[in-house]
DNA sequence: TTGTAAGCGTTATCAT
DNA sequence: ATGATAACGCTTACAA
């Protein structure tokens, strides 16, 4: 931006008020009490006439916040947490909030990164969205003490102290597996995402919980970790699996893209889907509802997640004991099952 | 952000000197010449010591500037676009510049939201990456005639006074065409993206044209428009066009995605890759090194490419003839072909 | 009900 | 080679 076109002062001038008249009708507060219609309308056609814009920087430094939400994620590309994003920005808007983007790729160390973009001051509190690997709990844990929110989605908090949001993995786990069984199935593959990650195995956990209570015997029961969240993968693990021989009857995926991808390998082992294997997934990712055949799967309330986050994010500081949201998720049955 | 805690009059009380001598000194420029040594050191031990940053609000207000740039989209999920918007970022990063996301999903009309975020004078320029439907050219032209700078990418420039980067798409295009003829094939599909969409439409050109010129015939060749650059797009549309009774022999594909989509379907179909079907894509986004087959595709130079738009995002406001940069593409050779 | 003025932390333009 | 000081545009006591 340039210089600024029309300041305070400008609507004062042209207005016959003073700045701090001006200043104090553009944010509303006060107004209705302390100012005349007549003088507040008079300013608000001024405002709009010369079409006055406040200065986020000025208001910034006076105010020493900066309205902005700091995001850091390691993959941008995962559907599910694009969304998450996309949410979090609808719920942020109408509190004149944005969103300060930061690639974990491109921003060399994780904790040095961390910290210098704090230090860069750009930022009223820090979102950390997925598993953030090159982060450790300490490194969040010292961010945190160092008197800024901070926010996780998709990672377990280290602590009570910090923020979160997710859904009740374990359930979803349980929603999955219950349908599978309802369903007949007896040989369930469970699909992990990344090697360790604790969303997927919380979700294979209440899977197998689950399995377990039904009387399953372990044998029945096989876990894959396939490494990473993506349809490639999905596809490899199933793949060879199926080459090995096996033949379950119900893959229960820990996200979208990786079921989709073994559904892909299934349909090339001539495995009819949900005939000969029921596939449910977890997520609810646009792409979903499009796969071939649409795909049942446990759904997370992206929007709502995203607006708890965001509450959480501007939230007045409150001390130390912060909110832990955990959503249901839900079951949306398609065709897959 | 709290109030800063370390400020260049700290910095300054504390080293003896004031604060324009440590702004100075701080930010790099004239100190070789003209500040001693010695005090040099002196202050940037105590900068170092009390771990002052800048603060940008401030430097914003006194500056006329925010070393934000505006990144609008209309799909963050898009891979080629997400890796696309990292590397502008990495680019921008040397230069102290951050990405301020703006999703058009969030921002109710197009033209008021890329107005009202200008208005929030937050951002120095905009990046408007992809089809950005929503925002007609007069748009932008008239974003530009604000006195913003303005970058596209994955979009044509309306005129030449709007920035661009892009690949030579038509070239591209002549790559794959030329590949897929040079391996015998004959009955080609092309697998287009959005419907109307100028990057689709001028790959599809350049294969086109470059098919006509070896001589094939028009019945050979068939266009497919998928309605959109996801990967269960591109299995729908080749599988209609499959069970519909064709058999082509090869398929370029407009993107990656479309191009795992349509693999999938000629599996289902038991058709080998590559030996009954070629295929090639383009992007050569991540996922199509681990596609099954490795997908060969035409590459765009992501790297060079957020470098040349981050030069263009940042550059002194040179008139009116704004660089228009395309880069040529690449045929990277894997197992699909 | 409105005006006045003191900063917020920087940078840049003088002096010294 | 360094020190003062005036902006930058805004918010917020406090005065009137």
């Amino acid at each position: 931006m340039q210089r600024q076109k029309v300041t305070l002062k400008d609507v004062g001038r042209e207005a016959g008020v003073t700045i701090g008249t001006v200043s104090a009708i553009v944010r509303g507060s006060r107004d209705r009490i302390f100012y005349s219609d007549e003088t507040r309308d008079r300013v608000l056609a001024v405002v709009a006439k010369l079409g006055y814009r406040v200065n986020p920087a000025a208001r910034s430094l006076r105010e020493g916040k900066t309205r902005t939400i700091g995001v850091m994620l390691d993959d941008i590309t995962l559907p599910f947490l694009a969304s998450l994003i996309c949410a979090v920005g609808k719920a942020l808007e109408p509190h004149g909030y944005s969103i300060l983007l930061c690639n974990m790729d491109a921003a060399g160390a994780a904790r040095e990164s961390l910290l210098q973009t704090f230090a860069r001051g750009h930022i009223d509190a820090f979102m950390l969205a997925g598993a953030l690997t090159r982060l450790t709990d300490e490194d969040i844990l010292a961010v945190q003490q160092r008197g800024h929110r901070v926010v996780l989605l998709e990672r377990p908090a280290p602590s009570p102290v910090i923020a979160s949001v997710g859904v009740d993995n374990q359930a979803g786990g349980h929603l999955a597996a219950a349908k599978l069984l309802a369903r007949g199935c007896r040989r369930l593959v469970m699909l992990g995402g990344p090697a360790g990650n604790a969303m997927s195995q919380l979700r294979i956990a209440g899977a197998l919980a689950t399995c377990r209570a039904a009387g399953l015997p372990a044998a029945a029961l096989t876990v894959l970790e396939s490494g990473g969240w993506t349809t490639a993968l999905g596809y490899e693990s199933m793949h060879r699996h199926l080459a090995a021989g096996h033949r379950p009857d119900a893959v229960f995926a820990c996200n979208d893209q990786l079921a989709i991808g073994a559904m892909w390998a299934l349909t090339a082992h001539q495995l009819a889907i949900p005939d000969a294997v029921a596939v449910i997934g977890f997520d609810d990712s646009p792409m979903a509802a499009f796969a071939h055949p649409p795909l049942t799967t446990v759904r997370q309330p992206v929007a709502a997640m995203g607006a708890a986050a965001a509450e959480l994010l501007i939230a007045p500081a409150t001390a130390d004991h912060a909110g832990q949201r955990h959503f249901p998720p839900e079951l949306i049955e398609r065709q897959t099952t």
